[in-house]
DNA sequence: ACATGTTAGTTCAAGAATGAACAAAAAACA
DNA sequence: TGTTTTTTGTTCATTCTTGAACTAACATGT
């Protein structure tokens, strides 16, 4: 009955949580900002992060890894084909897929631009001990799986 | 030199920040997904959240709080009024600004989309103590505010 | 072999978000 | 007062993202 009580804003872990979204944004703010220099959008870096740990993908995989559509993929590609970052290439079993690589400026630039990235969540979490962001970081994996159910 | 060793995969920090990248995006999904019954775009619920908080905001106001350009709001907005959810009238005072409230029918849509955004970070927090979840909340409240120098 | 179903990638239309350019109104200041 | 500067909101072009419909290629089962 009493509205005020049922409210969120006085729910300590809803709160949480809205700080948590906050930071984020502030976070992907700040990295946009510092990657303007390399000409690299956010979305682009999770590619070529994804392209360096598994060589060979396919648009596939880079879509479910990155969770978002297909048609994302095939949408932002030339972007990086065309800048020479990225090569496509045919499965030679199957001739549905492309295996997506690295080309050598794309790596470079992929570590030029991982080194913004760390220097920015280093300052991130440098506003924590080691030990709770890692106690955050434990939070955050098995928040991942309860939200995979269902 | 020793390229393995730079490389931020292997930073427990950076992995930890990842984990918090991916938990925000779960959550988010699936938050979408219990809105759709309402009709609600996330977007739009922060709006009513903000007017509810604030009645007779400008939309000036509103975007500096959501963290959006100004035309967002004016893209956004005639969907809200049209369904009768917010109302725009004319500042008395100053021709040039539009004050915002909700409307009756507007709150209700908001209390009902409020339970479900609640029953859903209930489940998302309920993976940890109350103790940890307020001291990642407070962690989140230290990277804002570091992301605000500079 | 052949019919059916599934998967990979593309195309297209729509929605959302941005930033620049703009008009009207207000504020600042000479 | 009159001029200049700021501020509010809108418009427009552009980009990102999505989901549905589609084609081509492969897989399954009879």
């Amino acid at each position: 009955m009493n509205k005020k009580q049922d409210l969120p804003w006085d729910n300590p872990r809803f709160r949480n949580w809205i700080a948590l979204v906050r930071a984020e944004k502030a976070v992907v703010a700040a990295l946009t900002k510092a990657l303007q220099p390399l000409d690299l959008k956010i979305a682009q870096l999770d590619m070529l992060m994804n392209l360096y740990r598994h060589p060979g993908m396919s648009q596939h995989d880079l879509a479910r890894r990155l969770l978002v559509g297909r048609s994302n993929i095939t949408m932002l590609l030339p972007q990086l084909e065309t800048r020479g970052l990225v090569t496509r290439e045919n499965d030679a079993k199957d001739k549905r897929v492309m295996r997506l690589s690295l080309t050598e400026s794309g790596e470079t630039l992929l570590m030029e631009a991982l080194r913004v990235y760390t220097t920015l969540i280093e300052r991130v979490m440098a506003q924590s001990t080691a030990a709770e962001c890692d106690r955050m970081g434990a939070m955050m994996l098995r928040i991942t799986e309860a939200m995979k159910v269902d």
